[in-house]
DNA sequence: CGTTTTGTTGAAGTTCCTCAAAGCTTGTGG
DNA sequence: CCACAAGCTTTGAGGAACTTCAACAAAACG
């Protein structure tokens, strides 16, 4: 179990435990796949919209995002992906990208050949199920986004982003019980969220007033886990964590 | 090949032939699968946030929404469904609902078990890539939606939420070229589109005044598509269909 | 240590919301 | 077929949320 693979692949698997309880099979089956490692530096464009992909990535280390692109220059990000995710898992049946995948922060990726995916998948249902599942959540995530964008305001939009991002780090061993890292610019948060820099600046100020986070040194404090999360109205029950406790 | 249970099915075959080339297999085991009809009343719910679902709906007739409530009375409609989608596809990897579905006009589903579904797929790679792709673009109607609601003005967003329901409906044959039903009350449109009645009425008449589109009866007339398509900054790709014509 | 990027603040403008009233449809019972 | 009720749509006026523009402050980087 300790091959020199595993720095690899546990995050990928530690992901998986935390929704779902995959068998030795699986896992096996997972840490067998084939890969070949790729770094990025922040910034960089992994993948752009209307390319077709050949591989999916899983992530090693460091943040993405997805983002689409308007014409009229407006860039929204619709989703963050940290270690253990893989960002473009949708790439295997869906040909052509409708968005792009770039890094936030320096990292690195595990490139898994579709074919092995496929292979695999058609020979084990228990793997293709697995996966589909990790797909599916996705999915989840993008409705309580659509959800946070259409019916909150910014400041419990953002709350909702914290509350999120935290949890999922947590579910997977990334942050401490009140401490996550945050690597993220406020022009991120603003194409996240749908706002400007500026008026993202304003609701953090807010949020920090209002005592309950501090968003500093690239890591986010929560002072008031309860305020947040009731600020955000957030329920976590859309993440399909097993455990989904703050 | 027209026995008693075609036009249950026709309609979900007619969709699945739209996105992907399901094979004669693929469209047999489609055809064999065991269901049980079921109708509802406009405003009706039909599985709610929170429950468990031992079946997947398939549209036969009329329309759909899933939609989530928020604490605080809000009400975000997240997607639209019409005959051929299948709305809580991912309800079978998904245990518990993360947000609720509902009747939007008078309308007839095909209630498939879970168990069929995934006997099925264990035994038809096929089938279940065909149905995962299926989930792929669900999800991939949400992002479109997530970039909508964060780039785009209310007369933007309307104007792209139309170009979307065109578009699959003729997908499907639902449409003629310019006129496709669209039996929604403002209310609807604008918990769609996170935005108040009162303002979806102004933007109606807007997009009427700019020439773009009428609505009425029930029915949406497109008089200028190009304009419409301009309004909205479509790009069809992200509906993967396999002819995205308009 | 200067340069570039990122974050902060203020003032003015736009978009969308709220409240409230009136007009229009749709459906129902007489 | 009409009368009435209920629900849906329209319109106006005033207000709140968010944007834009612009200048400045503070980090981050080489």
């Amino acid at each position: 179990m300790s091959e020199p693979n595993d720095r690899i692949v546990q995050p990928l698997i530690r992901r998986l435990k935390s929704t779902a309880e995959p068998s030795g099979g699986v896992i096996r089956a997972l840490s067998d796949l084939p890969f070949t490692l790729k770094s990025f530096e922040a910034g960089q464009d992994i993948l752009r919209d209307g390319e077709r992909s050949v591989h999916c990535a899983a992530v090693v280390e460091g943040w993405l995002c997805r983002f689409k692109l308007l014409p009229g220059g407006g860039r929204q990000i619709i989703a963050f992906h940290i270690a253990g995710d893989m960002p473009d898992l949708q790439s295997l049946h869906l040909g052509v990208m409708d968005h792009s995948l770039a890094a936030v922060t320096p990292c690195t990726v595990a490139l898994i050949p579709h074919e092995a995916l496929r292979e695999r998948t058609a020979r084990m249902p228990d793997l293709a199920a697995i996966l589909w599942r990790e797909t599916m959540i996705d999915a989840a995530l993008f409705r309580g986004w659509v959800t946070a964008m259409g019916r909150r305001s910014a400041y419990g939009r953002t709350a909702h982003l914290f509350c999120e991002l935290h949890l999922r780090q947590r579910a997977v061993g990334l942050a401490e019980s009140r401490l996550s890292p945050m690597p993220l610019r406020q022009t991120d948060l603003a194409d996240a969220m749908g706002l400007t820099p500026v008026h993202i600046t304003r609701t953090l100020g807010a949020l920090r007033k209002a005592g309950l986070i501090t968003l500093q040194n690239r890591a986010l404090t929560i002072h008031d886990w309860d305020g947040l999360s009731e600020a955000a109205e957030f329920d976590p029950s859309y993440l399909h964590l097993g455990n989904a406790a703050g």
